[in-house]
DNA sequence: ATTATAATTGAATAGTTGTTCATATATGAT
DNA sequence: ATCATATATGAACAACTATTCAATTATAAT
């Protein structure tokens, strides 16, 4: 039991009422891995990028390769990480894979982020 | 001018109008990398922790390292990340060091992630 | 002055991530 | 069936990141 002591603070100065107050209104570990895990993906200069796109129009691959002047097998990878925190939906027609924006929190999440970048 | 053709789309299937529309509303480089960078700060466990902790109340280092359980030095590695995107403040108190959060964007931004990460 | 401690910092390291390259899959046209 | 093409995928590699460890700075107490 008298392990991991070291590492820790050697606690001679912790405000114990804050940190038990602050501690009490803690999100469980899961929770804050999903919200980090998000703006993990959200973290990514192409990401933002295709994102941002498509809050225009509904593109196809080939389309935002072009856009971004960037490899297919580059955007086809960041679109898989899209798709699989839901970032992005898609719709097949052909060969041609559309893809659009999943939902609308992205625009506020963009323009609170924006709020916050370039103040 | 031949060059950078192979790595891009063959581009049979582009839709020039879409592309071209999207095109014109980018934002510049510059502001897309400032807000992918904003995210990429808020894209972490520990720092999503130091944050949701700060919202509650103001915190020295030992504090932090005490309610996380990680080290005091882990702890400041990050703040200075937080510290320099102007996500945190700082008073300094004798030898211990106060933060708090910097601005009110934090819980409004956690509130949006949250809402997108639980759907 | 010396000692103790809160916080910071730099170097090192293990783990992660974005892009490329080569290849595979799927659909449409011939 | 064969070929062309839109997209997806796996492996590999270089670049980046979070934590640890050791050392340093700054303040307070003796």
């Amino acid at each position: 039991m008298a392990a991991k002591t070291k590492d820790t603070c050697t606690v001679q100065f912790v405000h114990k009422e804050a940190v038990d107050r602050v501690r009490s209104r803690m999100k469980p570990e899961e929770t804050i891995a999903l919200l980090a895990e998000t703006f993990k993906v959200l973290g990514d200069p192409t990401r933002v990028k295709i994102l941002y796109a498509l809050l225009t129009a509904e593109l196809c691959v080939c389309d935002i390769s072009n856009l971004l002047q960037m490899s297919e097998s580059a955007i086809s990878h960041q679109l898989r990480i899209l798709r699989n925190t839901r970032l992005v939906k898609y719709r097949k027609e052909g060969r041609i894979v559309y893809y659009s924006l999943a939902d609308d929190h992205i625009r506020s999440l963009f323009k609170q982020g924006l709020d916050h970048a370039e103040e």
